[in-house]
RNA sequence: GCGCCAGUAGCUCAGCUGGAUAGAGCAACUGCCUUCUAAGCAGUAGGCCAGGGGUUCGAGUCCCUUCUGGCGUACCA
């Protein structure tokens, strides 16, 4: 809970606001409105550890050079007992702060009292979280882009359980609609071509091609026979797609497993239908006015919706013209409720009935057009779906060997599949490269993420951490001990300070990558905390050096060690103790 | 047509919501292992931030526009 950056930030701003107080109260400098004092960390720590743009901000209002507003700040500033040894004033006006030990002091203190719990924060506190990712279409195998939506969601998960959240991880089945007639109706075909030959039976045009189609045939053929034959299509079909699902749903959990994803609950869309709920749902848009029937079809006046939203939001009318926006169909004219007809119904019940206050679905970006009719949906329930959803868009994978796009699996000729993935690669190479932002078209290289050497970036993190084990065990064997608690006084070396603000940097990281529900903020810093212990071990020495010394340096490493064990945790991926 | 996302080093990407001389990693080149893991470290080189306009003390970041790539614009899901 302890963010000693946030902390050094929010004293920084106070200082700066308070000095500006008391020179107004002096006459120094004239009274404006001034909000609060922006601190940033420089980029150059030659420019101090933070800095704040105040007097640049400000000297428009005051109607002063903004080096003069710095100095008089300054002149009525005190750094006693505060996080600061020094404060200047630089270039056109900043005002740069220098950390004292008690700073570093309260760093690495917070890593050793809060432990496995170091770089969680309460931000999120008492707020009730959905992440539903991957909800493939259960009629066949997941693909690449499934493996990304994967890692992203299940990470955005724990980053978000990491502020604080209670976090629900939710996979929505699929299990009704078209798809499933389409899947009911391969099957079908399927099964009959076993019995009465491939020529006797045609294919449904659109129907699954995929061999894993067959496959499902066959295995009902070989459990059961021709006991289908004599029955209704429509039996048929039933037991066909329940069959289908019943082998293809905990094929799905297994891979989404070997991925180390679990799910707190699948969702069916079934039953949605069969508990009346998706019509219970569109009876209630129709009752708060939001749909009309045409060509025997009830729609939703989308158009409509999305039009106020967008004035709402400040669009203007002839923009939102050109958009030519359109209906959507709730029932379809031969009575069946459409796909999003049950979208809409299935993330009520996430609002109404289970109280989430924010959902956050992980979809392919091929899904960006669906966006905000959904949330407009929702809006014209009453249940503020402009707010409380959020949509993370995702964009596709491209998968490459050696510089050459990958389509096919070698092994199997098929699309490559979540699991033909992981046959290649290993699990935690997957999640720390899917671990990415997920806006950007993204190149998975399958020789890259093989490779163990420094081109792969995990194995960078994994060593510095095996390395922190080995250390600590080697030392310790010999006799160097291992103290409760590093003095940081002692760590006065570049290298020392400037892994300890990498150790205090992981909080904002995590604050960061759950502000953007990006947690591949997660990884860019475990590397850059790693890149900071390799220069420390290389620079300082632990064996040899006064057993003070020796002593706060190892603790150092060991509370290195234990913020990497949390990062990699947090986006699972293992932390071996030997390499 | 219209819309959404992206365009930063040869490659993969950062850039803290407008701040100081645009940063990492990899690839290339030069050094460093009789001493705690060389899967490492130190260093060199690499840039018209896609192009052009604007807004202001100050723009990779905001606005307009052009170009390029991906995706979408179903009584599909």
């Amino acid at each position: 809970m302890i963010n000693m950056i946030q902390n050094a930030k929010d004293q920084a701003a106070q200082l700066a606001m308070s000095a500006y107080h008391a020179a107004v109260a002096d006459g120094s400098l004239p009274e404006a409105e001034v909000k609060t004092a922006p601190v940033e960390i420089p980029k150059d720590t030659a420019n101090g550890d933070f800095t704040t743009t105040f007097a640049l901000a400000a000297s428009k209002a005051l109607h002063q050079n903004p080096r003069v507003i710095a100095q008089t700040l300054l002149d009525h500033m005190d750094l006693e007992g505060t996080y600061f040894a020094s404060a200047e004033i630089a270039g056109p006006g900043f005002l740069n702060f220098r950390l004292n030990d008690s700073w570093y002091q309260g760093v690495v203190s917070a890593v050793e009292t809060e432990g496995a719990e170091y770089g969680t924060n309460d931000a999120l506190k008492g707020k009730k979280y959905m992440v539903e990712f991957v909800s493939a279409n259960p009629t066949g195998p997941m693909h690449m882009g499934n493996a990304r939506g994967g890692v992203l969601g299940d990470t955005l998960a724990a980053v978000l359980a990491h502020s604080g959240a209670e976090v629900t991880r939710e996979f929505y089945v699929n299990d009704a609609g078209h798809q499933i007639d389409k899947f009911a109706h391969s099957i079908e075909a399927r099964y009959l071509q076993i019995i009465h030959g491939e020529d006797a039976i045609p294919f449904p045009e659109d129907g699954y091609q995929g061999g894993d189609i067959r496959e499902l045939a066959q295995a009902y053929y070989d459990e059961n026979g021709d006991k289908l034959v004599n029955v209704s299509a429509e039996e048929r079909q039933e037991t066909l797609a329940q069959f289908g699902l019943s082998v293809n749903l905990p094929k799905m959990k297994t891979d989404l497993q070997r991925y180390k994803i679990n799910y707190d609950l699948w969702f069916y869309e079934s039953d949605l239908h069969n508990s009346g709920y998706v019509a219970e749902t569109v009876d209630q848009l129709t009752a708060n006015g939001w749909t009309y029937e045409k060509d025997g079809a009830l729609w939703l006046k989308t158009a409509e919706i999305m039009r106020e939203n967008m004035l709402k939001a400040g669009k203007k009318e002839k923009d939102i013209e050109k958009l030519e926006l359109k209906d959507d169909v709730l029932r379809r004219a031969n009575g069946f409720y459409t796909y999003f007809a049950a979208d809409i119904a299935y993330h009520r019940n996430k609002f109404a009935v289970r109280g989430y206050d924010k959902v956050i679905n992980i979809w392919g970006a091929d899904h960006h057009g669906h966006v905000a009719r959904l949330k407009g949906a929702l809006d014209a329930l009453g249940l503020n779906g402009t707010e409380k959803l959020d949509i993370v868009l995702m964009q596709l994978v491209k998968l490459l060997r050696d510089g050459e796009l990958v389509r096919m699996s070698k092994r199997t000729g098929k699309a490559i599949s979540l699991s033909d993935l992981l046959d290649e690669i290993p699990v935690d190479a997957a999640r720390w490269y899917f671990n990415a932002k997920p806006d950007t078209q993204m190149e998975f290289d399958l020789g890259l993420a093989v490779r163990e050497d420094s081109e792969n970036p995990i194995y960078y993190v994994e060593y510095a951490h095996a390395r922190i084990c080995s250390l600590i065990a080697r030392l310790t064997a010999e006799g160097v001990a291992l103290p409760a608690s590093a003095d940081a006084s002692l760590l006065t070396a570049e290298a020392e300070r400037a892994l300890i603000k990498q150790i205090a940097q992981f909080c904002e990281e995590v604050k960061l990558a759950a502000r953007d529900y990006d947690p591949s903020h997660i990884n860019r810093c475990l590397q850059e905390l790693a890149a900071c212990f390799h220069r420390f071990y290389n620079a300082c020495r632990i064996g040899g050096e006064e057993p003070a010394l020796a002593a706060a340096r190892l603790k150092l490493a060991d509370n290195a060690r234990t913020v990497l064990k949390n990062g990699l945790k947090l986006i699972g991926v293992d932390a071996p103790e030997k390499m």
